[in-house]
DNA sequence: ATTCTCTGTTCTCCATATCGAACATATGTT
DNA sequence: AACATATGTTCGATATGGAGAACAGAGAAT
């Protein structure tokens, strides 16, 4: 029996799918909706969110419905303060948001959707309006490309054999060969670019980068208006991202 | 067997112990670290922060060493946006600040700690540095007596006879029947008050309510310069915060 | 008032997670 | 290089948590 993959403690699992389904869901659950959703026994989650109550994890509300707890909300805090990924990544983007003007963005991959996990913008810029912990669809932007840059090709055909291209705007590229293409000429030339594809309007940048981490695909990206992105600074801004990138790299590999 | 205090699932009471630890450990863990710091097996150690790693709860570093995941980063920012406790307070903060242009916090307590829940100040107010998260002696101000206030003489008397009351400036309260008296003062009038006892040149005013949670002390109170608080004020801002709790409590009880 | 439906709670059996011991690997010391 | 120490990993016995069934209580419908 190996490390990798493998679930040891059922309970914490379960525990942590009651945790994602109550932030998904916009009012608190009781122990019916939630063995139901989850399709667990009640009596087990019964126990687990009376553990979680007693924690502070869970609310519990006086209609017996459950809620996320102030306790979780200070142990997440500290959670954003010690991410090593997060903190090695931050000045890159007050870097890159400083001498760009462009809102710079840290993502993952999640499945089909791209997470925002960090966010730098100034008070004088254009706010562009994505947020810590929205996910963003995979298959919309330059973000979503550059992450999928980083997965092997069998995997990206599986995905675009399985996905329709939505159409977010007259720019938006559906054509899944062409698709394929771009992906793989922002692994090549180690970055994506996204002009009105997804909003109208909106120029945006994204370069993966390597952690070192097995599983994961990273990428930073900068977003603004179009009128931002004079077509002589594209260089420059791409140039920038680029050796943001590699000193994030150089970061992840010096230990 | 009832549900009161009872632990029913001990691994994830053990999980967010670990998590806790870690919160509080300035640097990343391993195994052996975290089954020393809290006396559990380090088998058990493993199962568990590898399940959290696979969960990205946790993250594993190159020298097997344990740091809070990104996973728990976005869970709680929605734990803070679904806390019933915050979303009710959270408006009458805002007001308090509009009005007296003081800082405003929510805190409940937390052993000896007077832990903050949330906060308002605005661009414009001179900013008071206690940020949420942060856990503040409970023994040391304004809100810590008002937190004090909700409990009973006999805890109060308990917690006084162990503690020593710590001299922070000039003006602190160092005797413990004086200060019993403060608190019962408090408890009367329902507003504590805070004239350069914690930090020198700040005032405070510190108001408990009660939310019908049973083991639950919760505070609001308002922190500024006492140059920002005239004489005459005093007793408007009292009256202000104790209307401010009124209406918390009400929206709490209509349910 | 009675019955029905739904949710929460309790109890018990058995499949399994925890713990202790042993082993494997890495690092430090001589 | 050899040895000592520390940490991580694995395995199996046993104590126990999860699941299923039954029960209790609340609210809705008649």
């Amino acid at each position: 029996m190996s490390t990798s993959g493998f679930k040891r403690v059922p309970a914490i699992e379960k525990c942590f799918a009651i945790l994602r389904l109550l932030t998904k869901s916009k009012a608190a659950m009781g122990i019916t909706g939630i063995s139901r959703a989850l399709r667990y026994n009640k009596s087990t989650v019964f126990n687990i969110v009376h553990t979680l109550s007693d924690l502070g994890i869970l609310e519990q509300m006086p209609d017996n419905k459950f809620n996320l707890g102030t306790d979780l909300y200070l142990l997440s805090r500290a959670a954003g303060k010690s991410s090593e990924l997060i903190q090695i990544v931050h000045p890159y983007l007050e870097e890159i948001n400083k001498k760009t003007k462009l809102s710079a963005f840290l993502g993952i991959r999640s499945g089909m959707r791209a997470v925002i996990l960090d966010k730098v913008d100034s008070a004088f810029d254009i706010k562009i309006s994505s947020e810590v912990g929205m996910r963003l669809p995979l298959l919309g932007g330059a973000g979503g490309r550059a992450l999928l840059s980083q997965l092997p090709d069998r995997e990206i055909e599986r995905i675009l054999a399985k996905e329709e291209l939505p159409k977010f705007t007259p720019q938006s590229c559906v054509d899944k060969k062409r698709y394929l293409m771009m992906i793989r000429k922002a692994r090549e030339e180690r970055i994506a670019f996204d002009d009105e594809e997804y909003i109208e309007g909106i120029y945006a940048f994204a370069v993966p980068f390597r952690t070192g981490r097995q599983n994961l695909q990273t990428a930073l990206w900068a977003v603004g208006l179009k009128r931002q992105v004079p077509k002589e600074m594209v260089q420059q801004f791409s140039e920038l991202l680029k050796k943001m990138a590699s000193g994030i790299e150089a970061r992840f590999q010096l230990r």
